[in-house]
DNA sequence: AGACAAATTTTCCAATCGGAAAATATTTAA
DNA sequence: TTAAATATTTTCCGATTGGAAAATTTGTCT
């Protein structure tokens, strides 16, 4: 069998999240099917883990419960907690590699952190072969560890970047990021995912 | 009205997000569907808006996709107004000195923006005359360039770092750095900054 | 204690999701 | 160009969700 177990423990924290939420505003079943438009039965339903909503459901739940989606899924319990610190040793960083590039995320099996940081080698030489620019939410920062690097901002005419040189951006801009030395480059780059921002807790 | 397209639009977003997501990784529908032990079929209908997927498979494919759950949901880049960039040269940061350490803001003349990333040189052999620890709100990235760091974090032994290695943590708790080795240490550190993150609902 | 009202859970079933495999579509090779 | 390989979409159908209403539980008076 698979982890079903591990399934359904999420899904009754997600729950027992919901009937909080509920009950912090006071409300009944009722009130809570008239604001969000599902039926008495989803709500209880999904309070005990019975079902798995969709993400239709969901958004309309957020909706009615007046709290923004993510508030179903920064969960005090696991993952970065207050007063969790994790470290990540020069060796050990988790290796992805594509085409163009190879970088190496920091801390990748620690979860809601609410930045992103990567190390970067940008291989000399490749020219741009780029398919596409990179576009995601949240705001990016990068600094050039080593070698040349240019940065191409979709619509803006290309930075270039010298050792020690750094940029900050949205990272809703298409961009791309290019070595422009003989050398490889190294970069250190860290994403704010707007996801799982520290969420302040009641005590 | 039951807007039913307001549902159909919102799942159409939600599945470009994911495919975005896959596209940046470059990886197929084979590959994540690997990752996230879904069937192949059902993350083509989800980010087609076919279907709306259950919270379960909702945590899977964040699983397999190495994002938290709620990037599913927040919409990209807030605060920091969309499409800005700012540039920060080895030179021209600003610098500020304590007793103990000398930093530089990068962007310090940059508003708005989610994270703070700073330069530091910890100087050498400067014993333990620190007042106290520091403590604000967030998370908090380190990184050491050069040199040797010892990390102190209230109620936990100390974490000796050297340069390449990196830690991440709660800025709640009381923290403090120092030089470990016989030169100065040059670190780069990078706070995320609770303040201009949380956004309105609009709608 | 009762009766009554309100809140929650169960039941039943239509609508929808989700997976395996077949059918297309797209890319790569030759 | 055609063939082979790879990637994506469709089809089919069993499994699960989600709603209406009935059944049950939990309160609240008198």
């Amino acid at each position: 069998m698979k982890q079903d177990s591990d399934l359904a423990t999420q899904r009754i924290e997600f729950g027992q999240r919901i009937k909080r939420l509920r009950g912090e505003k006071g409300w009944t079943l009722t009130d809570l099917s008239e604001r969000t438009g599902l039926a008495i039965s989803t709500i209880s339903k999904a309070e005990r883990g019975i079902i798995a909503l969709t993400y239709d459901r969901l958004g309309q739940l957020a909706h009615g419960l007046e709290v923004d989606m993510s508030a179903f899924f920064t969960d005090a319990g696991k993952g970065f907690a207050r007063g969790s610190f994790a470290i990540a040793r020069k060796g050990d960083f988790q290796r992805q590699e594509t085409d163009n590039y190879v970088y190496e995320m920091l801390f990748s099996d620690t979860w809601n952190k609410s930045m992103l940081p990567m190390m970067g080698t940008l291989k000399a030489r490749e020219l741009y072969q780029f398919e596409d620019f990179v576009r995601h939410s949240g705001q990016e920062f990068l600094i050039v560890l080593d070698g040349k690097v240019t940065v191409h901002l979709e619509g803006r005419e290309a930075v270039n970047l010298e050792q020690g040189d750094a940029i900050y951006f949205d990272s809703g801009m298409g961009h791309l990021y290019a070595s422009n030395g003989d050398n490889d480059a190294r970069i250190l780059v860290v994403c704010q995912s707007a996801d799982a921002v520290a969420a302040p807790r009641n005590d």
